[in-house]
DNA sequence: TTGTACGCGTTATCAT
DNA sequence: ATGATAACGCGTACAA
């Protein structure tokens, strides 16, 4: 900055000046400095910035797993969103490791950026709730402002378009047991299915393929005409093992998954599965913590509508 | 910091010293400093870190697209060397967005990260090449270090697996024409067949589910007994296209992909595929990067083997 | 409208 | 072994 204050004939202070479009800068001085910008090629110090203003204009994104495609688009509406607002969007891959969670979370103690989405189901420690937004997964903390879908009434929802396509032996496939997305879940399931459920018709897994594949081999032996799967990996698990069962799906049995991952129409058979809005989650979530950042209240419109999306993975019981 | 050093009644410098692990600082002293941090919670501000040492010890990943299923182990691969080394690993989203692109770039110009992984195939102007590592595809500039597989080689390989299983109709749908990867894969389809090769039977997609689907009832005037697809998305399309022609795969028709995406074994048929060790490419990258950053001069192994897997997608040519 | 000078939180140099 | 202080690059209060 001193080598174009120099070039331009003024002090680094009108420089920053005009650089930040301050209204105090006459139009000729602003030109002259432009011009030395261009010339030495200069870009202004964020980090500097950053360290005399204490804020950033980033924002770090948390993702348990960079690898689920539920995610993507998640992002991507963050990304939209914070970039209309001036910020600039950081991804932070804790991959379930604390250590990670808590170097990317000294990103925000030291600074670095100036709040935290969190799409982990978990908070990290000593970080103040007014800077953070959790998104799909509920963070235990209540002072988390959240955007999510109403994972319960999804899942009842889906339960009963099995039972409605005259399914009465549905079991259930879900995540890992202290998951609070799993608990939902099942809790929808249990909603619809209205607590008549043999225990061994439920399994858990790990919210993958594999273990999809896994549960519904043990599923296989209470003879379910339908599955109802806490996501769509576990759901196509479960097509893999009815296959390797000679099972048809939908003939012999319907599978219902969740989330709407971009695989999941594309898959043979196309899936049946809840909707979340996961670009609009994205958006609501950086106007969330930006309005938060900027010190504004602003209402909290958290839960978002789902939608059943109805495809070749289900279909009526056949009568026997 | 001012705060613990009043209360270990030390100087700022030495708590510092203290933090930086020097061996100026006596066990006494450290230990009260030690006591001092824990009562105050205090942690190192990294930004002001930065400022002064004029380096962040972070990384960022450049991804042209967060939702590509491709990405995410080479960015595990990333993370496993750099915390091994001591940095941290930020992702960004360039979304192919010119000015997403140089807002994160920025990041680095502006001493925020100290290199950036381009898996982007594009490198942002105004970067010096030394801190710069390409991965999986090509970046222009020949002075930016690059970590990959040989492409055409094993786009040969791919095709002489056709051939070998009888077919001699095979047909290629590639990526966007101007990409580099589209052309190496096109290059090692064209060796394979030794030139003979109907320009009707070569139809070009954007890497999307959808536009192999497209391609494909393109191809299927010229009715191939076999296709090889530059991606596993658009092989899962022409499968998808193939089926809406009652064509069964493999029976009808072969169709082999590209990278092994994590879905690719999932699919029915799973798919016969090139896999690219994505892992141990992120950890080159990061290795090579860091030994740059580090000033050290490292030698380039840029070039990765792959590995064919043969699963249920290709079968022998149907004799007729 | 512009310049001077201080402070943001560190670390390194120099002195003790 | 420790302390005082300058400097990293910027933004702003205050003076001019």
């Amino acid at each position: 900055m001193a080598d174009v204050a120099r070039m331009a004939g003024v002090s680094v202070a009108t420089v920053s000046r005009a650089l930040a479009g301050s209204p105090l800068v006459s139009e000729e001085t602003r030109a002259r400095i432009e011009a030395a910008v261009k010339a030495t090629g200069y870009v202004v110090n964020q980090v500097a910035s950053g360290l005399r203003l204490q804020r950033s204009r980033q924002v770090l994104v948390l993702l348990p797993d960079i690898a689920n495609p539920f995610f993507g688009e998640v992002v991507l509406g963050i990304e939209e969103e914070a970039q209309r607002l001036g910020f600039g969007v950081l991804i932070g891959n804790t991959a379930r490791n604390p250590d990670r969670e808590a170097a990317l979370a000294r990103q925000f103690q030291t600074g670095a950026v100036d709040g935290l989405v969190l799409l982990t189901g978990h908070k990290p420690p000593d970080i103040p709730a007014t800077r953070l937004v959790g998104v799909s997964e509920h963070i235990a903390d209540p002072a988390v402002a959240m955007v999510s879908i109403d994972n319960r009434a999804a899942a009842r929802e889906a339960v009963a378009y099995l039972l409605a396509l005259g399914h009465r032996k549905i079991a259930h496939i879900g995540g890992p047991a202290g998951n609070i997305l799993t608990q939902q879940r099942y809790a929808g399931f249990l909603d619809a299915m209205g607590g008549q459920v043999d225990p061994a018709r439920v399994q858990f897994g790990d919210y993958s393929i594999a273990s999809g594949e896994a549960a519904m081999h043990t599923l296989l032996n209470t003879t379910p005409t339908a599955v109802f799967c806490s996501n769509d990996e576990m759901a196509i698990g479960a097509i893999r093992a009815a296959r390797a069962n000679r099972l048809s799906v939908p003939g012999d049995l319907s599978i219902v998954g969740f989330d709407d991952i971009p695989f999941a129409g594309a898959y043979d058979p196309p899936l049946t599965t809840i909707r979340q809005p996961r670009r609009e989650m994205g958006r609501v979530a950086a106007r969330l913590l930006l309005a938060a950042i900027s010190d504004e209240d602003l209402p909290r419109p958290a839960v978002l509508p789902h939608t059943l999306i109805m495809r070749a993975s289900t279909g009526k019981i056949k009568i026997s």
